[in-house]
DNA sequence: ATGAAAGCGCTAACAA
DNA sequence: TTGTTAGCGCTTTCAT
């Protein structure tokens, strides 16, 4: 690899000339620039960005940490922020939690130990409390979370208004008469799970309508989730008119479950998710959802991450974009 | 931010008795070691990754290059190589090519500027020689290409038989007495596209059958070139009695196409893709594919880069490993 | 306009 | 067993 140094010898320069040639420094002038310069390309120099980072102590990578790449939502934010970060001459360092908490800690101080520039995370469905997080604010590094969001108010977040969402969809299904609905929910102790159930709840409330404890279910985020909670709702007369899941993935359990027993979707129960999956708008009857954006949600942290590494000093400090979301309304309901 | 200096003041040591007893160097006794790791912890020191992968010339970080993170195939590949070097101790940094070789050829020169310890890549559809990429291995950087792939023999590659591959769909469909085959491929210069090609060409050959050259359409990877070849195949009888598209997008194209037209899947026209998708099975009606392991690719990819990394003399040149399909059968067909 | 000196945090070779 | 010296490639400050 060719360095400053090999550059500064064959012109019988200085190395510390060459750096500041390079970087456009108005000290050396054009001519001995130019020339820097075309020795550069001729003998394809590279600069070691590590060694550059390790001078800055900050590097241009981005931090992320996911619960797991492979999920169209995460993937589609990651995208999206590479997308943008690039633009920005950065670069994108990736690990996942799989959905466990010590692993995040351990990811948290790789991330930090990298000296990444920014941190962006969608914690895992075990976090409840962020030090990990904070110990990298701390540390001078910004920390932007998405979607999956911890309750503390020194961390940026960018998140949908998971109430407010479901509290609309409810209230669409209300209105389309099914009164009677049962709820197939997330994990107990994670943010989108909690807001959802409450809007869910809330949005009956509203309409004076009864909430039946036999129909509210929680499990995980996964299909197999669904198909479980929803065979032990159908278990159980009397069945409810609609279901609305947590997410898409629970709501394609449910369809499993519902087709297995002969029953129709929508005639006997409709059935509501929440993510707008591609999947969704194949299923038969193609599903009634909730659009996420997660190609918005992705450009927005990537731009509220810039911010806050061009601005160290106020840091975006707890500050919230909530990305509007979509009620999309097909056969199943 | 607790640098080893920092400890060693602290203990009235030398900075480098410090950094030999973190890593357990034999020089150092026992206790001194015990007391410094207390320390250690006790201010919550982290190694400064970057100095060291600078000292070391080389970081931990595997670089890897895709068209686009936001793919099924690709996401899950990308997936299975992060859980496989995070067990080794790497961390992954991705930049996406978004199908353009230019982006790659910039993509390839950050991951050299940063030091990768290797990098693992599929081609953009534009990439046709490998310049950037050998000038990676000249560096001494290891590379390994996965699915599209360039035909360099110094590169490493990790693919399915794609001709195989669609060879035994093809004759599948043969032995079902689709005997007129229309065939919806890939870009031209993609190794993919080309193999598949081949394969569904002669295996019809093996079985005598005339190709018909308006039944061979090229397009993109995407659904709506499959949508629009499609519609372009349908508007010139004589109809083909099958479909083999180039991939699972594709095909899902060619769905729409056909049921625009009120023909039926497979009663009018069969259809076949490639990659096996979620999406494939709950296809109306559901899509016969061939599955590519994804999964499999990415843990093959991610052994053969950390084999290279340890063995920097013989590096794995050219080494090829070819991940078994399954046809998959369903529906459609 | 260019060069010299110093140092980022760490490790390796050598000295005590 | 521990300490000293030197240097990785680069940038910053200060001198020439």
């Amino acid at each position: 690899m060719v360095t400053i140094k090999d550059l500064a010898q064959q012109l019988n320069l200085h190395h510390t000339t060459v750096s500041k040639a390079l970087r456009d420094h108005p000290d050396i002038k054009k001519e001995t620039r130019d020339r820097i310069k075309a020795l550069a390309i001729e003998l394809d120099y590279h600069p070691n960005v590590l060694a550059q980072s390790f001078k800055r102590r900050t590097s241009n990578t981005i931090g992320i940490i996911v619960p797991n790449i492979n999920v169209d939502f995460f993937s589609t934010v990651i995208s999206a922020i590479e997308d943008v970060v690039y633009d920005a001459g950065y670069t994108i360092m990736i690990s996942q939690s799989n959905e466990n908490f010590h692993r995040e800690v351990l990811n948290a101080k790789t991330m930090l130990s990298n000296q990444v520039a920014g941190l962006i995370i969608s914690v895992s469905r075990e976090t409840q409390t962020a030090p990990h997080l904070t110990n990298l604010k701390n540390n001078g590094i910004p920390v932007v979370c998405f979607d999956r969001v911890i309750a503390d108010v020194s961390l940026a977040k960018v998140v949908v208004d998971d109430y407010q969402a479901a509290f609309q969809l409810t209230e669409y299904l209300i209105q389309k008469d099914y009164t009677t609905i049962a709820h197939l929910g997330g994990p107990n102790m994670v943010s989108v799970s909690v807001d959802r159930y409450q809007g869910f709840i809330d949005a009956q409330k509203k309409h004076a309508l009864p909430v039946h404890e036999q129909w509210i279910k929680r499990g995980g985020f996964r299909e197999a989730d669904g198909f479980e909670n929803m065979n032990a709702t159908l278990s159980q007369p009397p069945l409810p008119r609609a279901v609305f899941a947590v997410n898409d993935q629970v709501a394609f359990g449910a369809y499993g479950a519902i087709k297995k027993l002969g029953l129709s979707i929508p005639d006997d129960i409709a059935v509501a998710g929440f993510g707008n999956l591609m999947l969704a708008q194949y299923m038969d009857p193609a599903l009634t959802t909730v659009a996420q954006e997660p190609a918005e949600m992705g450009r927005s942290c990537a731009k509220l991450m810039l911010e806050a590494i061009q601005n160290p000093v106020k840091q975006t400090r707890g500050k919230t974009v909530t990305i509007p979301t979509r009620l999309i309304i097909r056969a199943s309901t």
